[in-house]
DNA sequence: CGCAATCCTTCCATCCACTGGAAGGGTTGC
DNA sequence: GCAACCCTTCCAGTGGATGGAAGGATTGCG
């Protein structure tokens, strides 16, 4: 399968999937002639970066949870620590962007937004209140 | 007043600062050996982009926001539209972290996290289930 | 006056995870 | 025979800084 198919397949851009095999996420097989040649084991490879990275997980992530999908030995704590961690900083991140969205709400609702040039907004970035 | 100095008492790393001159948002003066001067002005001034950097807002909004505040006959609609768009794209990441937190906080849930190589999380990767 | 500590300068590289585009070669179908 | 489309590599750019090297300026102390 060339690089076209298993794009469309797997819902992986060829661009990244020509970046994740620079990083050394997948190894394709090569013809003859340089096209990629890619294996139903590469396919499902992709697809499970596809879904990892829907998750949020970093690169880095994704290669260890490659590592651990392939070693039979894993424990699955191992898995669920990685997961966990990565849960904990997607929740910094929704808590950084609740503050900021309730700053925005409350500095959005003391201004006119009319014609004139008063405004509570630029009054609150100059720290003009507060 | 040198780089040091306004840096500690703007809150922006020098590092920062350099890079804001860099891009164009602030221009200090410079004595004969080469060292920046930063006025009052040019505090106030970091002092906004610090506060507009906080809210999220992208450093071509803190442009448009900085122009706006010192343009006298500003209609305050102009500023209020930006915040509103930049509120609605918090909200869209808000969204889209809150669907990937509830998606791992389902599949940590599913995973035993012990010795054992079974593994919810790496199953909902590899499309197993689902 | 000499010297070290601390400041300042510029420039280049790096982070993350791609993405866009140029230039060129290969394959397929009519 | 040739157009349409696939594939290749390589380079540059995104945002918003940040780290570090190499070197010049200033300040304070003995």
């Amino acid at each position: 399968m060339n690089i076209g198919e298993i794009s469309k397949r797997s819902g992986v851009p060829a661009k990244t999937i020509r970046y994740y095999e620079d990083i050394g996420l997948i190894e394709p097989d090569r013809t003859p002639n340089g096209y990629r040649v890619f294996s139903e084991a590469d396919m499902h490879r992709l697809s499970f970066l596809g879904r990892a990275r829907k998750l949020g997980f970093s690169i880095e992530d994704c290669r260890n949870l490659i590592r651990l999908h392939e070693d039979e030995t894993r424990a699955s704590a191992e898995v669920k620590a990685l997961a966990v961690n990565h849960l904990a900083s997607i929740e910094d991140k929704i808590a950084q962007l609740q503050d900021m969205r309730s700053a925005l709400v409350d500095v959005i609702s003391d201004c006119a937004g009319d014609h004139r040039p008063d405004c509570a907004i630029l009054e609150r970035l100059a720290g003009t209140f507060r």
